[in-house]
DNA sequence: ATAGGTTTTGTCAAGCTTTTGTACAT
DNA sequence: ATGTACAAAAGCTTGACAAAACCTAT
């Protein structure tokens, strides 16, 4: 509404001219007035002498349509969502970050209810990929770093860990039957941290994989013994110590002669992997499991 | 790559062209083209020019198609299954649509194998609360307006009335056993219409309590012949017509004052249970349920 | 009974041309298409150049021919019997010990889809508590003896525990809600079987408790430090082995004196529990969940 | 089992159009 | 600033082709 045709004040009230704001948003002046002729992505005001002045709201639209084409689509669909949502950015994220609060407090607070409802809200609001990505799995690792840092009991991280792995487990239902690939995933011995891989066969259940599951602490030899029986594409395997799997180094080795072979988990890297012969699985475990191909 | 971002960026409305699509499902486009023409696979938006526009579910179709290629199917085959239910199983449960669907259906066919197993993957899928919330309890609500306006006979009224009661009774099994408080649960004389006092009788039981049933048509007094012995927490009446309970009014009363009452069902009202010193529970039957405390 | 195909009809209606055929039930393509003329084994559908189309009963036909040509039989006289009864799924008798025989093949077998049939048939056909008692419990038993006997991998027990941890889990959704007396689950310290403990849990929420499950491998301190947020009626520790509970002798006995305990499990006895002033839990755990008082 | 013809299906090419970033003249 | 122009990239349609998989009949 300030009415003051302020031509030098960028500041305060937040409205820019091209050349800042292409300076800004790394696009050029030229591409900014195209985007808004073609598809009407920002109708930024005008000074009397007919010079655009942007909002700090046609700023989030250029971004959100820079977002947008970056994730490979059209111009043209880029624009239409950057419109109808470039905005509201802060407002999901917003609620993103509130749900992850409660999440969180009720999850410490012993409250199975509150945290369940937590979670359907998670889920319902997000999807199951997203809400593992940006919610569930950042919780995880949080409540690690809290344990390690003895600021929760083990109880709580227990009660946690049960619940979501709770959840994890039910949303898992019947993810061995169907027709995709099939993965067998476990954890090495003495490695009982198995959230992470519960995540990740989710992930990968989602792509249409089947899965097997062995959970935590299974001797490697054994997996061998089903390996005709199943015909995987791919095991992984996942361990948040590098020694869980330094520690059966031979038979790793020797499984990832006869079938293909992940690492995944903080205890995975590179180095390791190739050492044994593996694939490794650094990356953030959805993008991992997404990028997964048979 | 920026992965997590499309993800995010796909969640609503954000529509692929014919490269980029290529590109996350490891097609080429000609293939992708050869599909749609040959076996109709999917059926994109067009940009004004023409190009193709995919949605989320196309993408969805097209794993699906691969998925049944590798499983040895042909082309024509799986792009058959493809289109049948590519779109439909996200998370490995079935959607709630579908099955509500298939339990409609099925009843209405007078089908009772099939009727079954719509009940059993219902309650698989979602649970007792959801599945009476969201399927079961609206279906029977339709299924009394259909009846109303003659939409259907007495007979199909009936069956249906039949199989869920029947599965309700089965899973009331032993409801009355265990250390929660005691509810009484009855509908006034005349009144036959049980099914939502199962359902909220199941409900309680979901939440600990022990429920004490007395079912269709019971006369008030009877009530408080039992009152000593089982010593209930609260007795609730349920009744579709508000004269079933101005019928026992005097005895109702009686009976609320020497033990709590509550009212529920679509005869009953929050005037009417005050009137006769009752509760009422005339919100959602499972909300009331979930909320009531003894 | 043909368990509800409807979830995991994903191969459901997927005909296979001859070659796929051949694949899965090992016959020459030239053997399938002289049966087919010499016997009328089958009469699959055809695409409309004539290519063969075989359903998944035409693929049962096939397998009883073989079975019945080695066991002796004329081609003849096997292709009449297998016209006659070859599709014909075997029929799920409910009766306990066949049901109890299927879960303990498929989980061998580590076919998820026919195990988690089974687990529907049973739950299905005797409930949860009978269902628990009678076969699951009993089979998790065998499992253990068998694994101490070497007669399986880990890997195996690995699977068949996941399976049924899994549904257990699934089974215990929403348990610490409620209006019942609160207990609290856990194992002490490097025990990891939970799935007794698990079972304990669905039979007390059976009757009315409500549940705060910690699981697996819980110091004892710090299952004391939720005590006063949490106010349970009981600690129900449970171990396969005594050494478990004595290894923690002292923080137990500290327990006990503020909060009732009890001890169950294959570690568990009454001499164990009297010296750390616990209650033994010591009988059948389904027995123990039915009797316990707050 | 072989031979010879047909169907299915992935791929490619040719020629034309649309989309989109950038450039330039007014 | 506007409007037009332009060219690279990406798409579209039609038609064809060849390898693999199937068919029938001998």
């Amino acid at each position: 509404m300030s009415r003051s045709v302020s031509i030098r004040s960028m500041g305060e009230g937040g409205r820019l001219r091209i050349g800042e704001l292409s300076r800004r948003v790394g696009e050029s002046p030229d591409l900014l007035r195209a985007w808004e002729t073609r598809y009407g992505l920002v109708a930024p005001d005008r000074t009397r002498g007919g010079h655009r002045l942007y909002s700090e709201q046609d700023e989030l639209r250029v971004r959100a349509m820079r977002r947008h084409i970056d994730a490979g689509l059209s111009a043209a669909e880029a624009a239409r969502l950057a419109k109808r949502d470039g905005g509201e950015r802060q407002d999901g994220s917003a609620s993103l970050a509130h749900l992850e609060a409660e999440l969180s407090r009720s999850l410490d607070a012993l409250d199975e209810a509150a945290a369940q409802a937590a979670l359907d809200d998670l889920l319902a609001a997000f999807g199951l990929l997203p809400a593992l990505a940006e919610v569930i799995l950042p919780y995880l690792r949080g409540l690690g770093e809290r344990w390690v840092a003895a600021q929760i009991s083990v109880a709580d991280e227990h009660f946690a860990s049960n619940i979501i792995g709770g959840r994890l487990r039910r949303l898992a239902q019947g993810w061995g039957e169907g027709v995709g690939p099939r993965a067998v995933l476990a954890c090495p011995p003495s490695e009982h941290h198995e959230l992470g891989l519960l995540s990740f066969g989710l992930a990968l259940r989602q792509r249409g994989w089947r899965i097997t599951y062995l959970g935590a602490d299974t001797p490697i030899d054994d997996i061998a013994a089903g390996l005709t029986e199943l015909a995987p594409s791919i095991v992984v395997l996942a361990a948040v110590d590098p020694f869980r799997f330094l520690d059966s180094a031979h038979s790793l080795a020797a499984l990832a002669a006869r079938v293909r072979v992940g690492f995944g988990g903080a205890g995975a890297s590179v180095a390791l992997a190739k050492q044994l012969g593996a694939e490794p699985l650094t990356g953030d475990l959805i993008d991992e499991a997404t990028a997964l191909r048979p």
